[in-house]
DNA sequence: TTGTATTAATAAAATGAATTGACTAATCTT
DNA sequence: AAGATTAGTCAATTCATTTTATTAATACAA
């Protein structure tokens, strides 16, 4: 519904521009502040005043340019406010402790074998208490708690809950109401969303996307997933199942990982098939960090499931470019950063030969900054993204 | 850039927002449009005045709902406004001069065949001038002209014009500044659009997408194009070039009309092709019209490359959903009326079976309602769509 | 028929954010 | 040492929305 805006919510966006601009720009000066986001200098520095006192940002160095009086510069204060992440899976349950300038604090890794639901919630929130409570982040502020699961999630009519789980990669999961059963027992606001779409929003905050406001976001999970940022924020469309990268079609013949009767990416890049696909070859794969060590040996078999992973994801991306013109695919994920890497490094050459272009540049392949921990990285951004970005929806009623 | 707002941009973007409230939901009162826009009834009533004083909106009928005294309605007013589109390509030059409720008032039609730079522009001059200067739009305020030329677009260093078309399909029009030469003889604010993003934003605006904020535009023109809306505004991409949907590979085989050595979707269906492929078989085919008729008599060339088609759309739809989940998938352009709503009717059908779906819905296929027109109209919008909108980026400066 | 409740619309005053203008202080340039 | 330039802030102004108050029109109930 189109609704208007007034003066409260001017002063709530330049309050998110301004502390943006520290963030990305900083150290920087009240009065460079202003030039940049053509706010008077006055207002600038007023807002700044408001940051201050909350502890958001603190002064830095003196700088002096050419002539006139030196400026205080100002950067982001990293112990202003903390956030926690939680990435959830069947296999596995990460717990960090972010702060306000994304550095990670405090980790805590589960290894789990898909859990009831109840038994994961009390997992969860022994973790967010572990984290909330430690003397690092005593009288801190806290953000909130984000979490990340595995998707397609759901949300129901009153807005209030998210969560179901692919049923059949995950059984006793469905319909699950995972966001009310923490907010019962946890005190802090909750952010749920699935793990790809968090990663994108961890790459696009304080990441490789940190600059880029249109990307795709390619997250090597159990499945395949993507999440897509759109001006600046996730575009989730109409079911919040954008970016389901993982089912298009092979784009010829299937792979010998596939299995069902609906062929699709997807199953190639599932972890479990890839585990399963390598045990049958004499290969006792069980984490994604054992890829590594096939990677590095040059693995036959392995070898041969990548070159297949690297023609699907060529597909996938000569798609995205003709949909979207991207100009930018960031890959993350828990496999290993070795061969994300190795995937980042050969698909410019491998797009260029099937890809048609009349007047575009190809699309640019980044490897993300967040490394293994992605998702858990992304899920603690959930919380900052609300509460700091500069999105323009904040400029708008309800 | 990060930058800030003000007092001037709420402005701005609430009289939009008000306009838009009468235009959508006219006749409308003052009252309801405060509800609506959750301004006060007292800022509504401002913006009303205004929007009278300027003659974009008129008074209608008094309403009485149950009790209270009776609100006289508001809506917009059609004269208060005109605009004029161009859909330009080589076979043919459309001239349309549409009001302020989108209503088309003028038609003029010139079948061309691919003429100079020089010769073009003379006859979109001499257009723009006769539809400008009838009796109707006297003294009236021309909100602008658009233009719709078939894409790929550029647009140079200046940001000020943009224009190139297809060499390959295009002779001797690699970058003319074609905006640039019809500034210099038309005194009116002048907007270039691929013919494909600009119908889209004409059913945005007063078509099939006026209250649908995400959805896929689909373009038959020359050949395949498409216009993504996305929150509202059509999404570019980083080279001007999303929505090229005609450069998807073929699913499986190629099409008989496909003779590149990079087989793409696009080349079954460019219209050349398609004339060239039904004149070897006997069919003497000119117009887009002419497909009318091969429909009607369910010639069976035709209806092999109707079912074509249909499968080729299938694989591009399904992308769009994986990458975007998006709900409306709008079909339009200078293909006859019955065949488009034929695909519109049959793709529901035809990609459920291929769709791989845990909790989401497939997407709608609506036939767009500014018929074959769709280009020029949608041309004649830009202008409107550019003054009007409720875009947020007004609110911010710069 | 009369009094009351409800709603529409606007006038006048208040609010509160950014802006404008004036000023001080710090540094470089000549 | 004087002048130029820049940073930063206080005080006053501006201006669109909001708040408050008022008038007018209608329906409903007694």
């Amino acid at each position: 519904m189109l609704t208007g805006t007034n003066l409260t919510y001017t002063k709530a966006y330049n309050f998110r521009i301004v502390f943006e601009t520290i963030r990305l720009h900083g150290p920087i000066s009240r009065a460079d502040i202003a030039r940049q986001t053509r706010l008077t200098a006055q207002t600038a520095s007023n807002i700044v005043a408001r940051l201050l006192e909350r502890n958001f940002v603190k002064e830095g160095v003196k700088l002096q340019k050419k002539r006139g009086a030196p400026s205080t510069t100002l950067e982001v204060n990293p112990e202003g406010a903390y956030s926690v992440g939680l990435d959830f899976n069947r296999d596995h349950l990460t717990g960090i402790l972010v702060d306000l300038a994304g550095n990670l604090k405090t980790k805590i890794f589960y290894e789990i074998n898909s859990p009831t639901p109840k038994d994961a919630i009390n997992l969860m929130v022994s973790t967010i208490r572990q984290l909330t409570d430690s003397s690092l982040v005593k009288d801190a502020y806290i953000a909130g708690i984000g979490l990340g699961l595995p998707g397609p999630l759901e949300i129901n009519k009153n807005n209030e809950v998210s969560n179901t789980i692919n049923p059949k990669a995950f059984p006793n999961w469905e319909h699950v109401p995972v966001g009310k059963m923490l907010k019962d027992k946890i005190d802090h606001p909750i952010y749920i969303e699935n793990n790809a779409s968090a990663a994108a929003i961890g790459e696009r905050m304080y990441g490789a996307g940190k600059n880029i406001p249109n990307f795709l976001y390619t997250f090597f999970g159990a499945g395949l997933g993507g999440g897509l940022v759109i001006n600046g924020n996730i575009f989730e469309g109409e079911n919040r199942n954008a970016g389901e990268l993982g089912y298009f079609p092979f784009p010829n013949g299937k792979s010998p990982l596939s299995t069902s009767d609906q062929p699709h990416i997807g199953e190639h890049f599932n972890l479990n098939n890839l585990y399963r696909w390598l045990n049958e070859h004499d290969l006792d794969i069980k984490r994604p960090e054992d890829l590594a060590n096939l990677y590095n040996d040059k693995n036959e078999w392995f070898m041969q499931w990548l070159d297949l992973a690297k023609e699907y994801l060529v597909s996938i991306f000569l798609a995205a470019e003709y949909f979207l013109d991207i100009e930018i695919i960031i890959l993350g994920g828990r496999l290993p950063y070795s061969i994300i890497e190795d995937i980042a490094k050969d698909l410019p050459d491998l797009i260029e030969k099937p890809r048609i272009s009349i007047n575009s540049k190809p699309p640019i392949f980044q490897c993300g900054t967040a490394g293994t921990d992605a998702a858990a990285l992304g899920a603690a951004t959930l919380p900052m993204f609300d509460l700091f970005a500069a999105q323009t929806d904040v400029l708008i009623k309800d």
